[in-house]
RNA sequence: GUGGGUGUAGCUCAGUCGGUUAGAGCGCCUGACUGUGGAUCAGGAGGUCGAGGGUUCAAUUCCCUUCACUCACCCCA
């Protein structure tokens, strides 16, 4: 082969490599969400990767299939897709079970899904999601519990109250307000939903002209803006506190509320969301640093979604988690967890001649329950010591001729540079010791 | 899909108004130091200057195309 034939080492465009550092944060956001919803009393679930082409067909929007899905007909003929998010994933293997799993139904997930995008700052064509959802239960109670959820996950990877507030609003009373109040035409709805979605993003004039573009009148844009300026507390001088949905949003803030988590949260008319199966609560959370002003995740309420599989009616309020969003996040508030070393101790090879005995230290250390890592190429002392250092290893074990002749170890504390002789029997104690201090 | 910016060593970047053999810092390897790492010193490896084509006596430099990265849109969580 010559160098212009070499491979690339370079992953699949909007692909990541995950490196033992990368590896390390992953692992760290998600044992923290996975502790959490397990204190809440979920438990893991887990599907394949690929689906059949139809399950997203049937249901998800259009341009995510037409242009967004990875799919491919295989070897017997079968039209079959990369899985795009996990819902319908869900949803299907709830449907396969709808009549012996006792509800409400509490689970998550981890899955990694794939969408044909152009990579851009925190979307990539393989991201990876914490998917947490309650099924089988139409309380307003489960809205909650999951909202509490992501509260404590982020409370957990050592966010401040402060730091992030979650949104939150109710298509019920958005739709009331479309049909009952403003009167519009059910065809309008869907654009103006849009343009109501995009408000935070774009300036007075430009989101005045979009909806005069659509074809609303002044008169009702002054709705709108009013309808978007309620807050929690002139919410029930406003015609839509007629609606169901504001009953339920009342009663989702003041659950919120006696749990202490009012102060995260906050009513937000302008939360739409994309997804066209929501149909009640819907919410996201945003950073509140200027750094990093946007949505880090979102979810709601989708009734009906196990429909597509079963005669019978499940609803369920879910949300998704990215790890792309929630790093960002932990990099803005300076909470990136220290990589922790590979190993407690190293023990480092005096010479051939002392490999076995060597062999038999570290595994005494390894029975202990003590991380160690033993040196494998026999090198001049200077380098193991060095190969140590770079690995921040934060003890080096050493058993030279002379130490061995005396039944003895000796011990280096990196971090200090101190030293000292034990012996061999006095070992794992003195390591258990000096690896306490350390901490 | 649309538009802007950027591609030079493993990383961060200089540089070339077109002209011998393309540089620095950091990192890596070796040695000074055959029982000891963060310092110092010396040396070394590593580049078809993103790829392809064009103009030219001569292209890393100018032109075209293409790919990748990136930002903003579109779209979507």
């Amino acid at each position: 082969m010559t160098q212009s034939q070499k491979l690339t080492v370079k992953p699949y465009r909007g692909t990541r490599d995950f490196y033992p550092e990368h590896m390390y944060l992953r692992n760290h956001m998600f044992n923290i969400m996975r502790s959490v919803a397990e204190l809440y009393g979920y438990e893991e679930y887990d599907g394949p990767m690929l689906e059949n082409f139809d399950l997203y067909a049937a249901k998800s929007g259009e341009e995510l299939v037409k242009e967004q899905l990875y799919h491919f007909v295989d070897r017997g003929n079968r039209h079959v897709a990369i899985r795009p998010e996990m819902t319908p994933t869900v949803a299907r293997m709830v449907a396969a079970r709808i009549g012996e799993l006792p509800r409400p139904i509490r689970w998550f997930s981890f899955p990694n899904l794939w969408r044909y995008e152009k990579p851009q700052r925190g979307r990539l064509r393989e991201h990876w999601q914490f998917n947490i959802d309650i099924l089988g239960s139409d309380s307003v109670s489960a809205d909650q519990e999951i909202i509490e959820v992501a509260i404590k996950i982020m409370l957990k990877l050592g966010a401040d109250k402060k730091d992030f507030c979650i949104h939150i609003s109710d298509r019920r009373i958005l739709m009331y307000f479309l049909e009952s109040v403003l009167k519009l035409d059910p065809s309008l709805s869907a654009p103006v939903c849009r343009v109501i979605d995009k408000r935070a993003k774009i300036s007075a004039e430009d989101f005045n002209r979009m909806l005069i573009d659509i074809g609303l009148s002044n008169g009702q844009i002054d709705e709108i803006d009013s309808y978007l300026n309620l807050t929690g507390k002139n919410l029930s001088d406003h015609p839509v506190s007629q609606s169901e949905g504001y009953a339920e949003l009342n009663k989702l803030l003041e659950g919120l509320a006696n749990n202490g988590m009012d102060s995260m949260c906050k009513v937000d008319m302008s939360i739409v969301r994309g997804l066209d199966y929501y149909t009640g609560t819907v919410f996201e959370m945003y950073d509140l640093s200027p750094e990093n002003r946007r949505a880090l995740f979102g979810g709601g309420r989708y009734d009906n979604l196990v429909g597509l599989f079963s005669k019978e009616r499940v609803s369920g309020v879910g949300l998704g988690m990215g790890d792309v969003t929630v790093a960002d996040f932990l990099q803005t508030h300076n909470l990136l967890p220290k990589l922790n070393p590979a190993a407690s101790v190293h023990v480092a090879l005096f010479d051939e001649n002392s490999r076995l005995s060597t062999s038999h230290l570290a595994n005494i250390l390894r029975s202990a329950g003590i991380r160690t890592s033993m040196q494998i190429e026999s090198a001049r002392l200077g380098k193991q010591f060095k190969w140590a250092n770079s690995k921040q290893i934060p003890v080096v074990v050493l058993q030279g001729p002379d130490e061995k002749a005396q039944g003895t170890v000796l011990i280096k504390e990196m971090a200090s540079h101190n030293q000292r002789v034990v012996k061999e029997a006095d070992l794992v104690s003195a390591i258990h010791q000096l690896l306490n201090l350390d901490v």
